[in-house]
DNA sequence: CGGCGTACCGTACACCGTACGGCTCCGGTA
DNA sequence: TACCGGAGCCGTACGGTGTACGGTACGCCG
């Protein structure tokens, strides 16, 4: 990782990568779409961590080098990765807004989408997002979850707020639940089978500690045996959603 | 970055690493305690990417390999400096619910407290949280957290369920304005700058396409006009945290 | 004073991103 | 038709990464 050197990422080059046509075929059949596309299946099969420029060019049966042709960098591949897949988020921009159930069935409808995406691409969590904020995708996106919110006597600004709240909302539960499901599956062990070795370690840890932590003994106890870890995500997606959407109805209720 | 194949990360290992006293020390002064640290210190002053082994042996002043005498891996010196950066964050275990002002002041005593810390080392957005979710600082952190909500009439399960709310609200929008940041002293532009240069490409590429985006136009001008970048991550953090609390509040008044 | 466990660390290996320079092939023009 | 310039392709090399392995040297205990 000694790429901090190539410090000029040129915003006029990616800009134009992002918003370029993607399909222009050199002599041997390269694409920027099919090294996106590949990275793409790369990271969805194992993860980003194996997403190199050697495996997406072995996967392409190109020399790795041949990808810097089509693309300036890893950076800027990345980037066109998390614009590609919102690609198909919604099938028309009045999709969420056309729910039936007013704005909230829109929000729930928008909210439901994002994390269909974020659990079949777990890997967007690792890449940050401001970069490539400005993709066709993502502007599309944009206008299309903020519909909803349109015209119910929120000023922009609210809009815009209200919108980011949710999605962060989805992304960071999204992404606990993601990492979740990669420690289970790179420990080969159930949540039940790792807590039944590790539990009894951990109360000798806390032994004597126990009456000083009654509340999270308590709670943390309870949560436990409500739910097996998969339904754990879930209902905090559910519970959390349901909360702050309240909170905006109230808010529109003052407006 | 082939740290694939060292599979096994030994549970019980970590855990006693995790509880352990770190402060004893090898004949040339070597600690787990510094070593995270110096780990730390780098972290806060030039990024995770330049956490390596290396560069926090050469911090400390001894040979590479020696750090691997106090800590098994890589991966366990990162959940070392998660637990430990949770260390100072209350107190007293009753700091949350001891705030004048009820549960409500509570959680955003605990909110805030939250948001200084991760403005303070943004690299722990980059960390995975799960595996060190059972060290001592972070099971302290969650007592303390969870108090407030005690007694208030809602379900164990309930109150794990707000105060994970509250905590993914917290770490999705810190870390939103921590890759504003990094981006912004990467590219050594200000916000301003960087529209004045990027605006104008961007709207050649979406001519045409305006009117199809109304909303996405008339939304983004007028929250881009109405913050400068810095006080877009306060904004988003008090409008989401308001209502969040708004949503619970409402929860509680079911109850 | 021997011996041994453990802290320390030098070297080596497989992998990473990518700078550089050479080869090959295609399209356009003379 | 002949040529030649440019663009696509890619082999090699460099400096970085985490860490396995094996050797050295220190301090403690008998």
């Amino acid at each position: 990782m000694s790429g901090k050197k190539s410090a000029a990422p040129d915003p006029a080059r990616s800009l134009a990568l992002l918003w370029g046509s993607h399909s222009k075929p050199g002599r041997s059949g390269l694409t920027v779409r099919a090294i996106v596309d590949a990275a793409i299946q790369l990271a969805d099969a194992h993860g980003l961590e194996s997403v190199s420029m050697r495996q997406v060019a072995e996967q392409l049966k190109a020399g790795t080098m041949s990808l810097y042709t089509h693309v300036p960098g890893k950076g800027e591949l990345t980037d066109l990765m998390f614009d590609t897949v919102y690609a198909d988020l919604y099938a028309d921009v009045d999709e969420p807004a056309q729910q039936p159930g007013g704005w909230r069935a829109g929000m729930e409808f928008v909210a439901r989408r994002n994390w269909e995406v974020l659990m079949a691409h777990p890997w967007i969590h690792e890449v940050t997002a401001v970069r490539s904020a400005l993709g066709p995708n993502i502007t599309f996106k944009y206008e299309a979850e903020l519909r909803p919110l349109d015209g119910l006597g929120l000023g922009d600004v609210e809009m815009d707020s209200a919108l980011a709240l949710i999605l962060t909302h989805v992304q960071g539960t999204a992404r606990a639940a993601a990492e979740h499901l990669r420690t289970q599956r790179e420990s080969g062990l159930t949540d039940q089978e790792w807590w039944l070795t590790t539990g009894p370690l951990l109360d000798r840890y806390m032994a004597g500690l126990a009456d000083r932590f009654p509340v999270a003994g308590r709670v943390g106890t309870a949560t436990g045996e409500e739910f097996q870890a998969a339904m754990d995500a879930d209902h905090a997606f559910r519970f959390g959603l349901d909360r702050i959407l309240d909170g905006i109805q109230l808010l529109i209720d003052q407006r």
